[in-house]
DNA sequence: GGGGGCCCTAAGCAAAACCTTAGGAAGGTA
DNA sequence: TACCTTCCTAAGGTTTTGCTTAGGGCCCCC
């Protein structure tokens, strides 16, 4: 019984999928499953089984899986004592949507470490599920992203910050030759080839939930590495791109895109900052949530 | 971070000592040191220093230990609540000094079993100091042995059984030579050569005191694997041995052994069984305590 | 009944954990 | 000063973790 295993269990448990967990912790699925398979092996106990698309605890799993997550969690605690007794700098581990971790993240949160003495921050990235399960078992400190679909139950959860989507074309595309003031109707562009940054994966996110809407089917999406390479293969005339607006470079003509006129965009989000609820999550945390919220962050953002 | 190296911390801070760590574990002296070096490395901090004589937590080590601490015996817990739902076993994990062991420990202990459906029984030999330990960081349930020197704050201690302690020697002893009725003084014996069973290492043991107070220099004691075969090189005149009186067979004479006409003989003492305080401990363990105190138990004993 | 998604096992490998014996360093003690 | 106890490091070994890719089995859904 390995601390690594227990963590493996616990995440397993909380998202409800072997995939999801190996995703999660950016290893293969085969990992999670082996690990899983050692702790099924030393306790004597399946622990959790798939039931249908489920996975469900038995009951040795469901007794065990608190027990493990208390464990999990006191082992962050034991680092977090140690680096505080020894004024070593404090460990805030941030995730947030590629979206935010590709934009507004290193800015913002590297102003904070400079007004913040003796705090490193280590920023991630993750889909809104995965936040929820990094902060319920202390593996994360911060989460920034889109609201999440999953139940929020025990999380504080703060906007952070409003944009607006918008959907950028090569200035060649048919849809950018309607007459001057004349709006397209976004169910006309069904049918396009999508590019997206990596946010357009998560379920939880606005650009996910229109390309649902619309019934892309998954073939005609591309997921590149951030929207800039995603703008990119648009100027090639690869497809269309689900943009932030303020993420989008004056110079947009140069590069041959432009913005199509579609009806009812942009559409506005709000971007969350979540952390434990105010009793379980650290001193450091709650701080930089109250910074998140002030006037001088959202000037850089 | 391992658990295992967790568990070394623990007992090093417990026991003031790699040492008697490594011996309650029974693992060599590097063993231990290097599983410190390890969590020292991970966490940044020495944890636990020389100070003179004894052993001090740094600040660091101080926090890091309760939380350890608490890992330690949830991971136990882990384990019992799997079994416990499996139908398995449960686990009663005894330790008892050494002439416990040979003597009433197994007896006692397997007519437990037969009385309880389902209970397995551990039975492992360990010095007071060990005991105190090993049930704190419940490493083991149930200690029978000598009263502990040491603090017994936490801990519920019962009486389990009243015994005698005479010394023996070969017949051809000189001080068995006295005339009829005649005593000799313990001092006397204070430059015989004493063989014991590995009990009369524990400090808290009876015979270790006795052999104390006689200021009897180490290289004149000779621990053997138990009372039989001290008895059995006594009979070889090597010595003299402290014996436990119900565990003399009656043919004492035919093996050309005598007790010795010593002053003050037989002492009398108690051994305790001991447990966690009543809340802490297990449904299982309070059983047992119980179960000795009956008179079913003492009859067998 | 054929895909497709998800979980598992197999095989192979690198790294870490964990143990040993041998010997050095640092402290208290005679 | 010399010695002894205790802790640590060094060197060398086996075992366990933890990861990968490859492929088999099961279940749901069409």
């Amino acid at each position: 019984m390995t601390l690594t295993q227990l963590k493996v269990f616990v995440l397993v448990t909380r998202l409800g999928s072997v995939k999801a967990a190996a995703a999660t912790l950016g290893v293969s699925e085969p990992a999670v499953s082996q690990a899983l398979a050692a702790l099924r092996q030393h306790l004597g106990d399946p622990l959790i089984v798939r039931a249908g698309s489920a996975m469900q605890l038995t009951a040795a799993g469901q007794r065990v899986v608190g027990i493990a997550s208390q464990m999990v969690s006191l082992a962050v605690d034991a680092e977090q004592a140690a680096r505080a007794s020894t004024n070593a700098p404090e460990l805030l581990r941030v995730v947030a949507s590629s979206s935010i971790a590709d934009s507004i993240g290193p800015t913002v949160l590297h102003s904070f470490t400079t007004k913040m003495a003796n705090v490193e921050i280590n920023l991630g990235v993750a889909t809104a599920q995965q936040m929820t399960a990094l902060l319920h078992e202390r593996l994360a400190d911060v989460a920034l992203g889109p609201l999440p679909l999953s139940d929020t139950r025990g999380l504080t959860i703060q906007p952070l910050f409003r944009w607006r989507m918008v959907i950028v074309g090569e200035a060649a595309h048919r849809h950018a030759q309607h007459p001057h003031g004349q709006e397209i109707e976004i169910s006309d562009l069904a049918h396009e080839h999508w590019l997206t940054d990596p946010s357009g994966r998560d379920p939880a996110s606005v650009v996910a939930k229109m390309l649902k809407r619309l019934r892309v089917p998954d073939d005609a999406i591309s997921v590149f590495a951030n929207q800039d390479a995603a703008l990119a293969a648009a100027a090639g005339g690869d497809g269309v791109v689900p943009a932030i607006e303020h993420l989008l470079v004056p110079d947009l003509a140069a590069r041959g895109l432009v913005r199509l006129p579609v009806q009812g965009m942009p559409v506005e989000d709000m971007w969350q900052a979540m952390t434990l609820s105010a009793d379980r999550r650290s001193e450091t945390s709650a701080r930089l949530l109250r910074f998140l919220a002030s006037p001088d962050a959202l000037m850089e953002m």
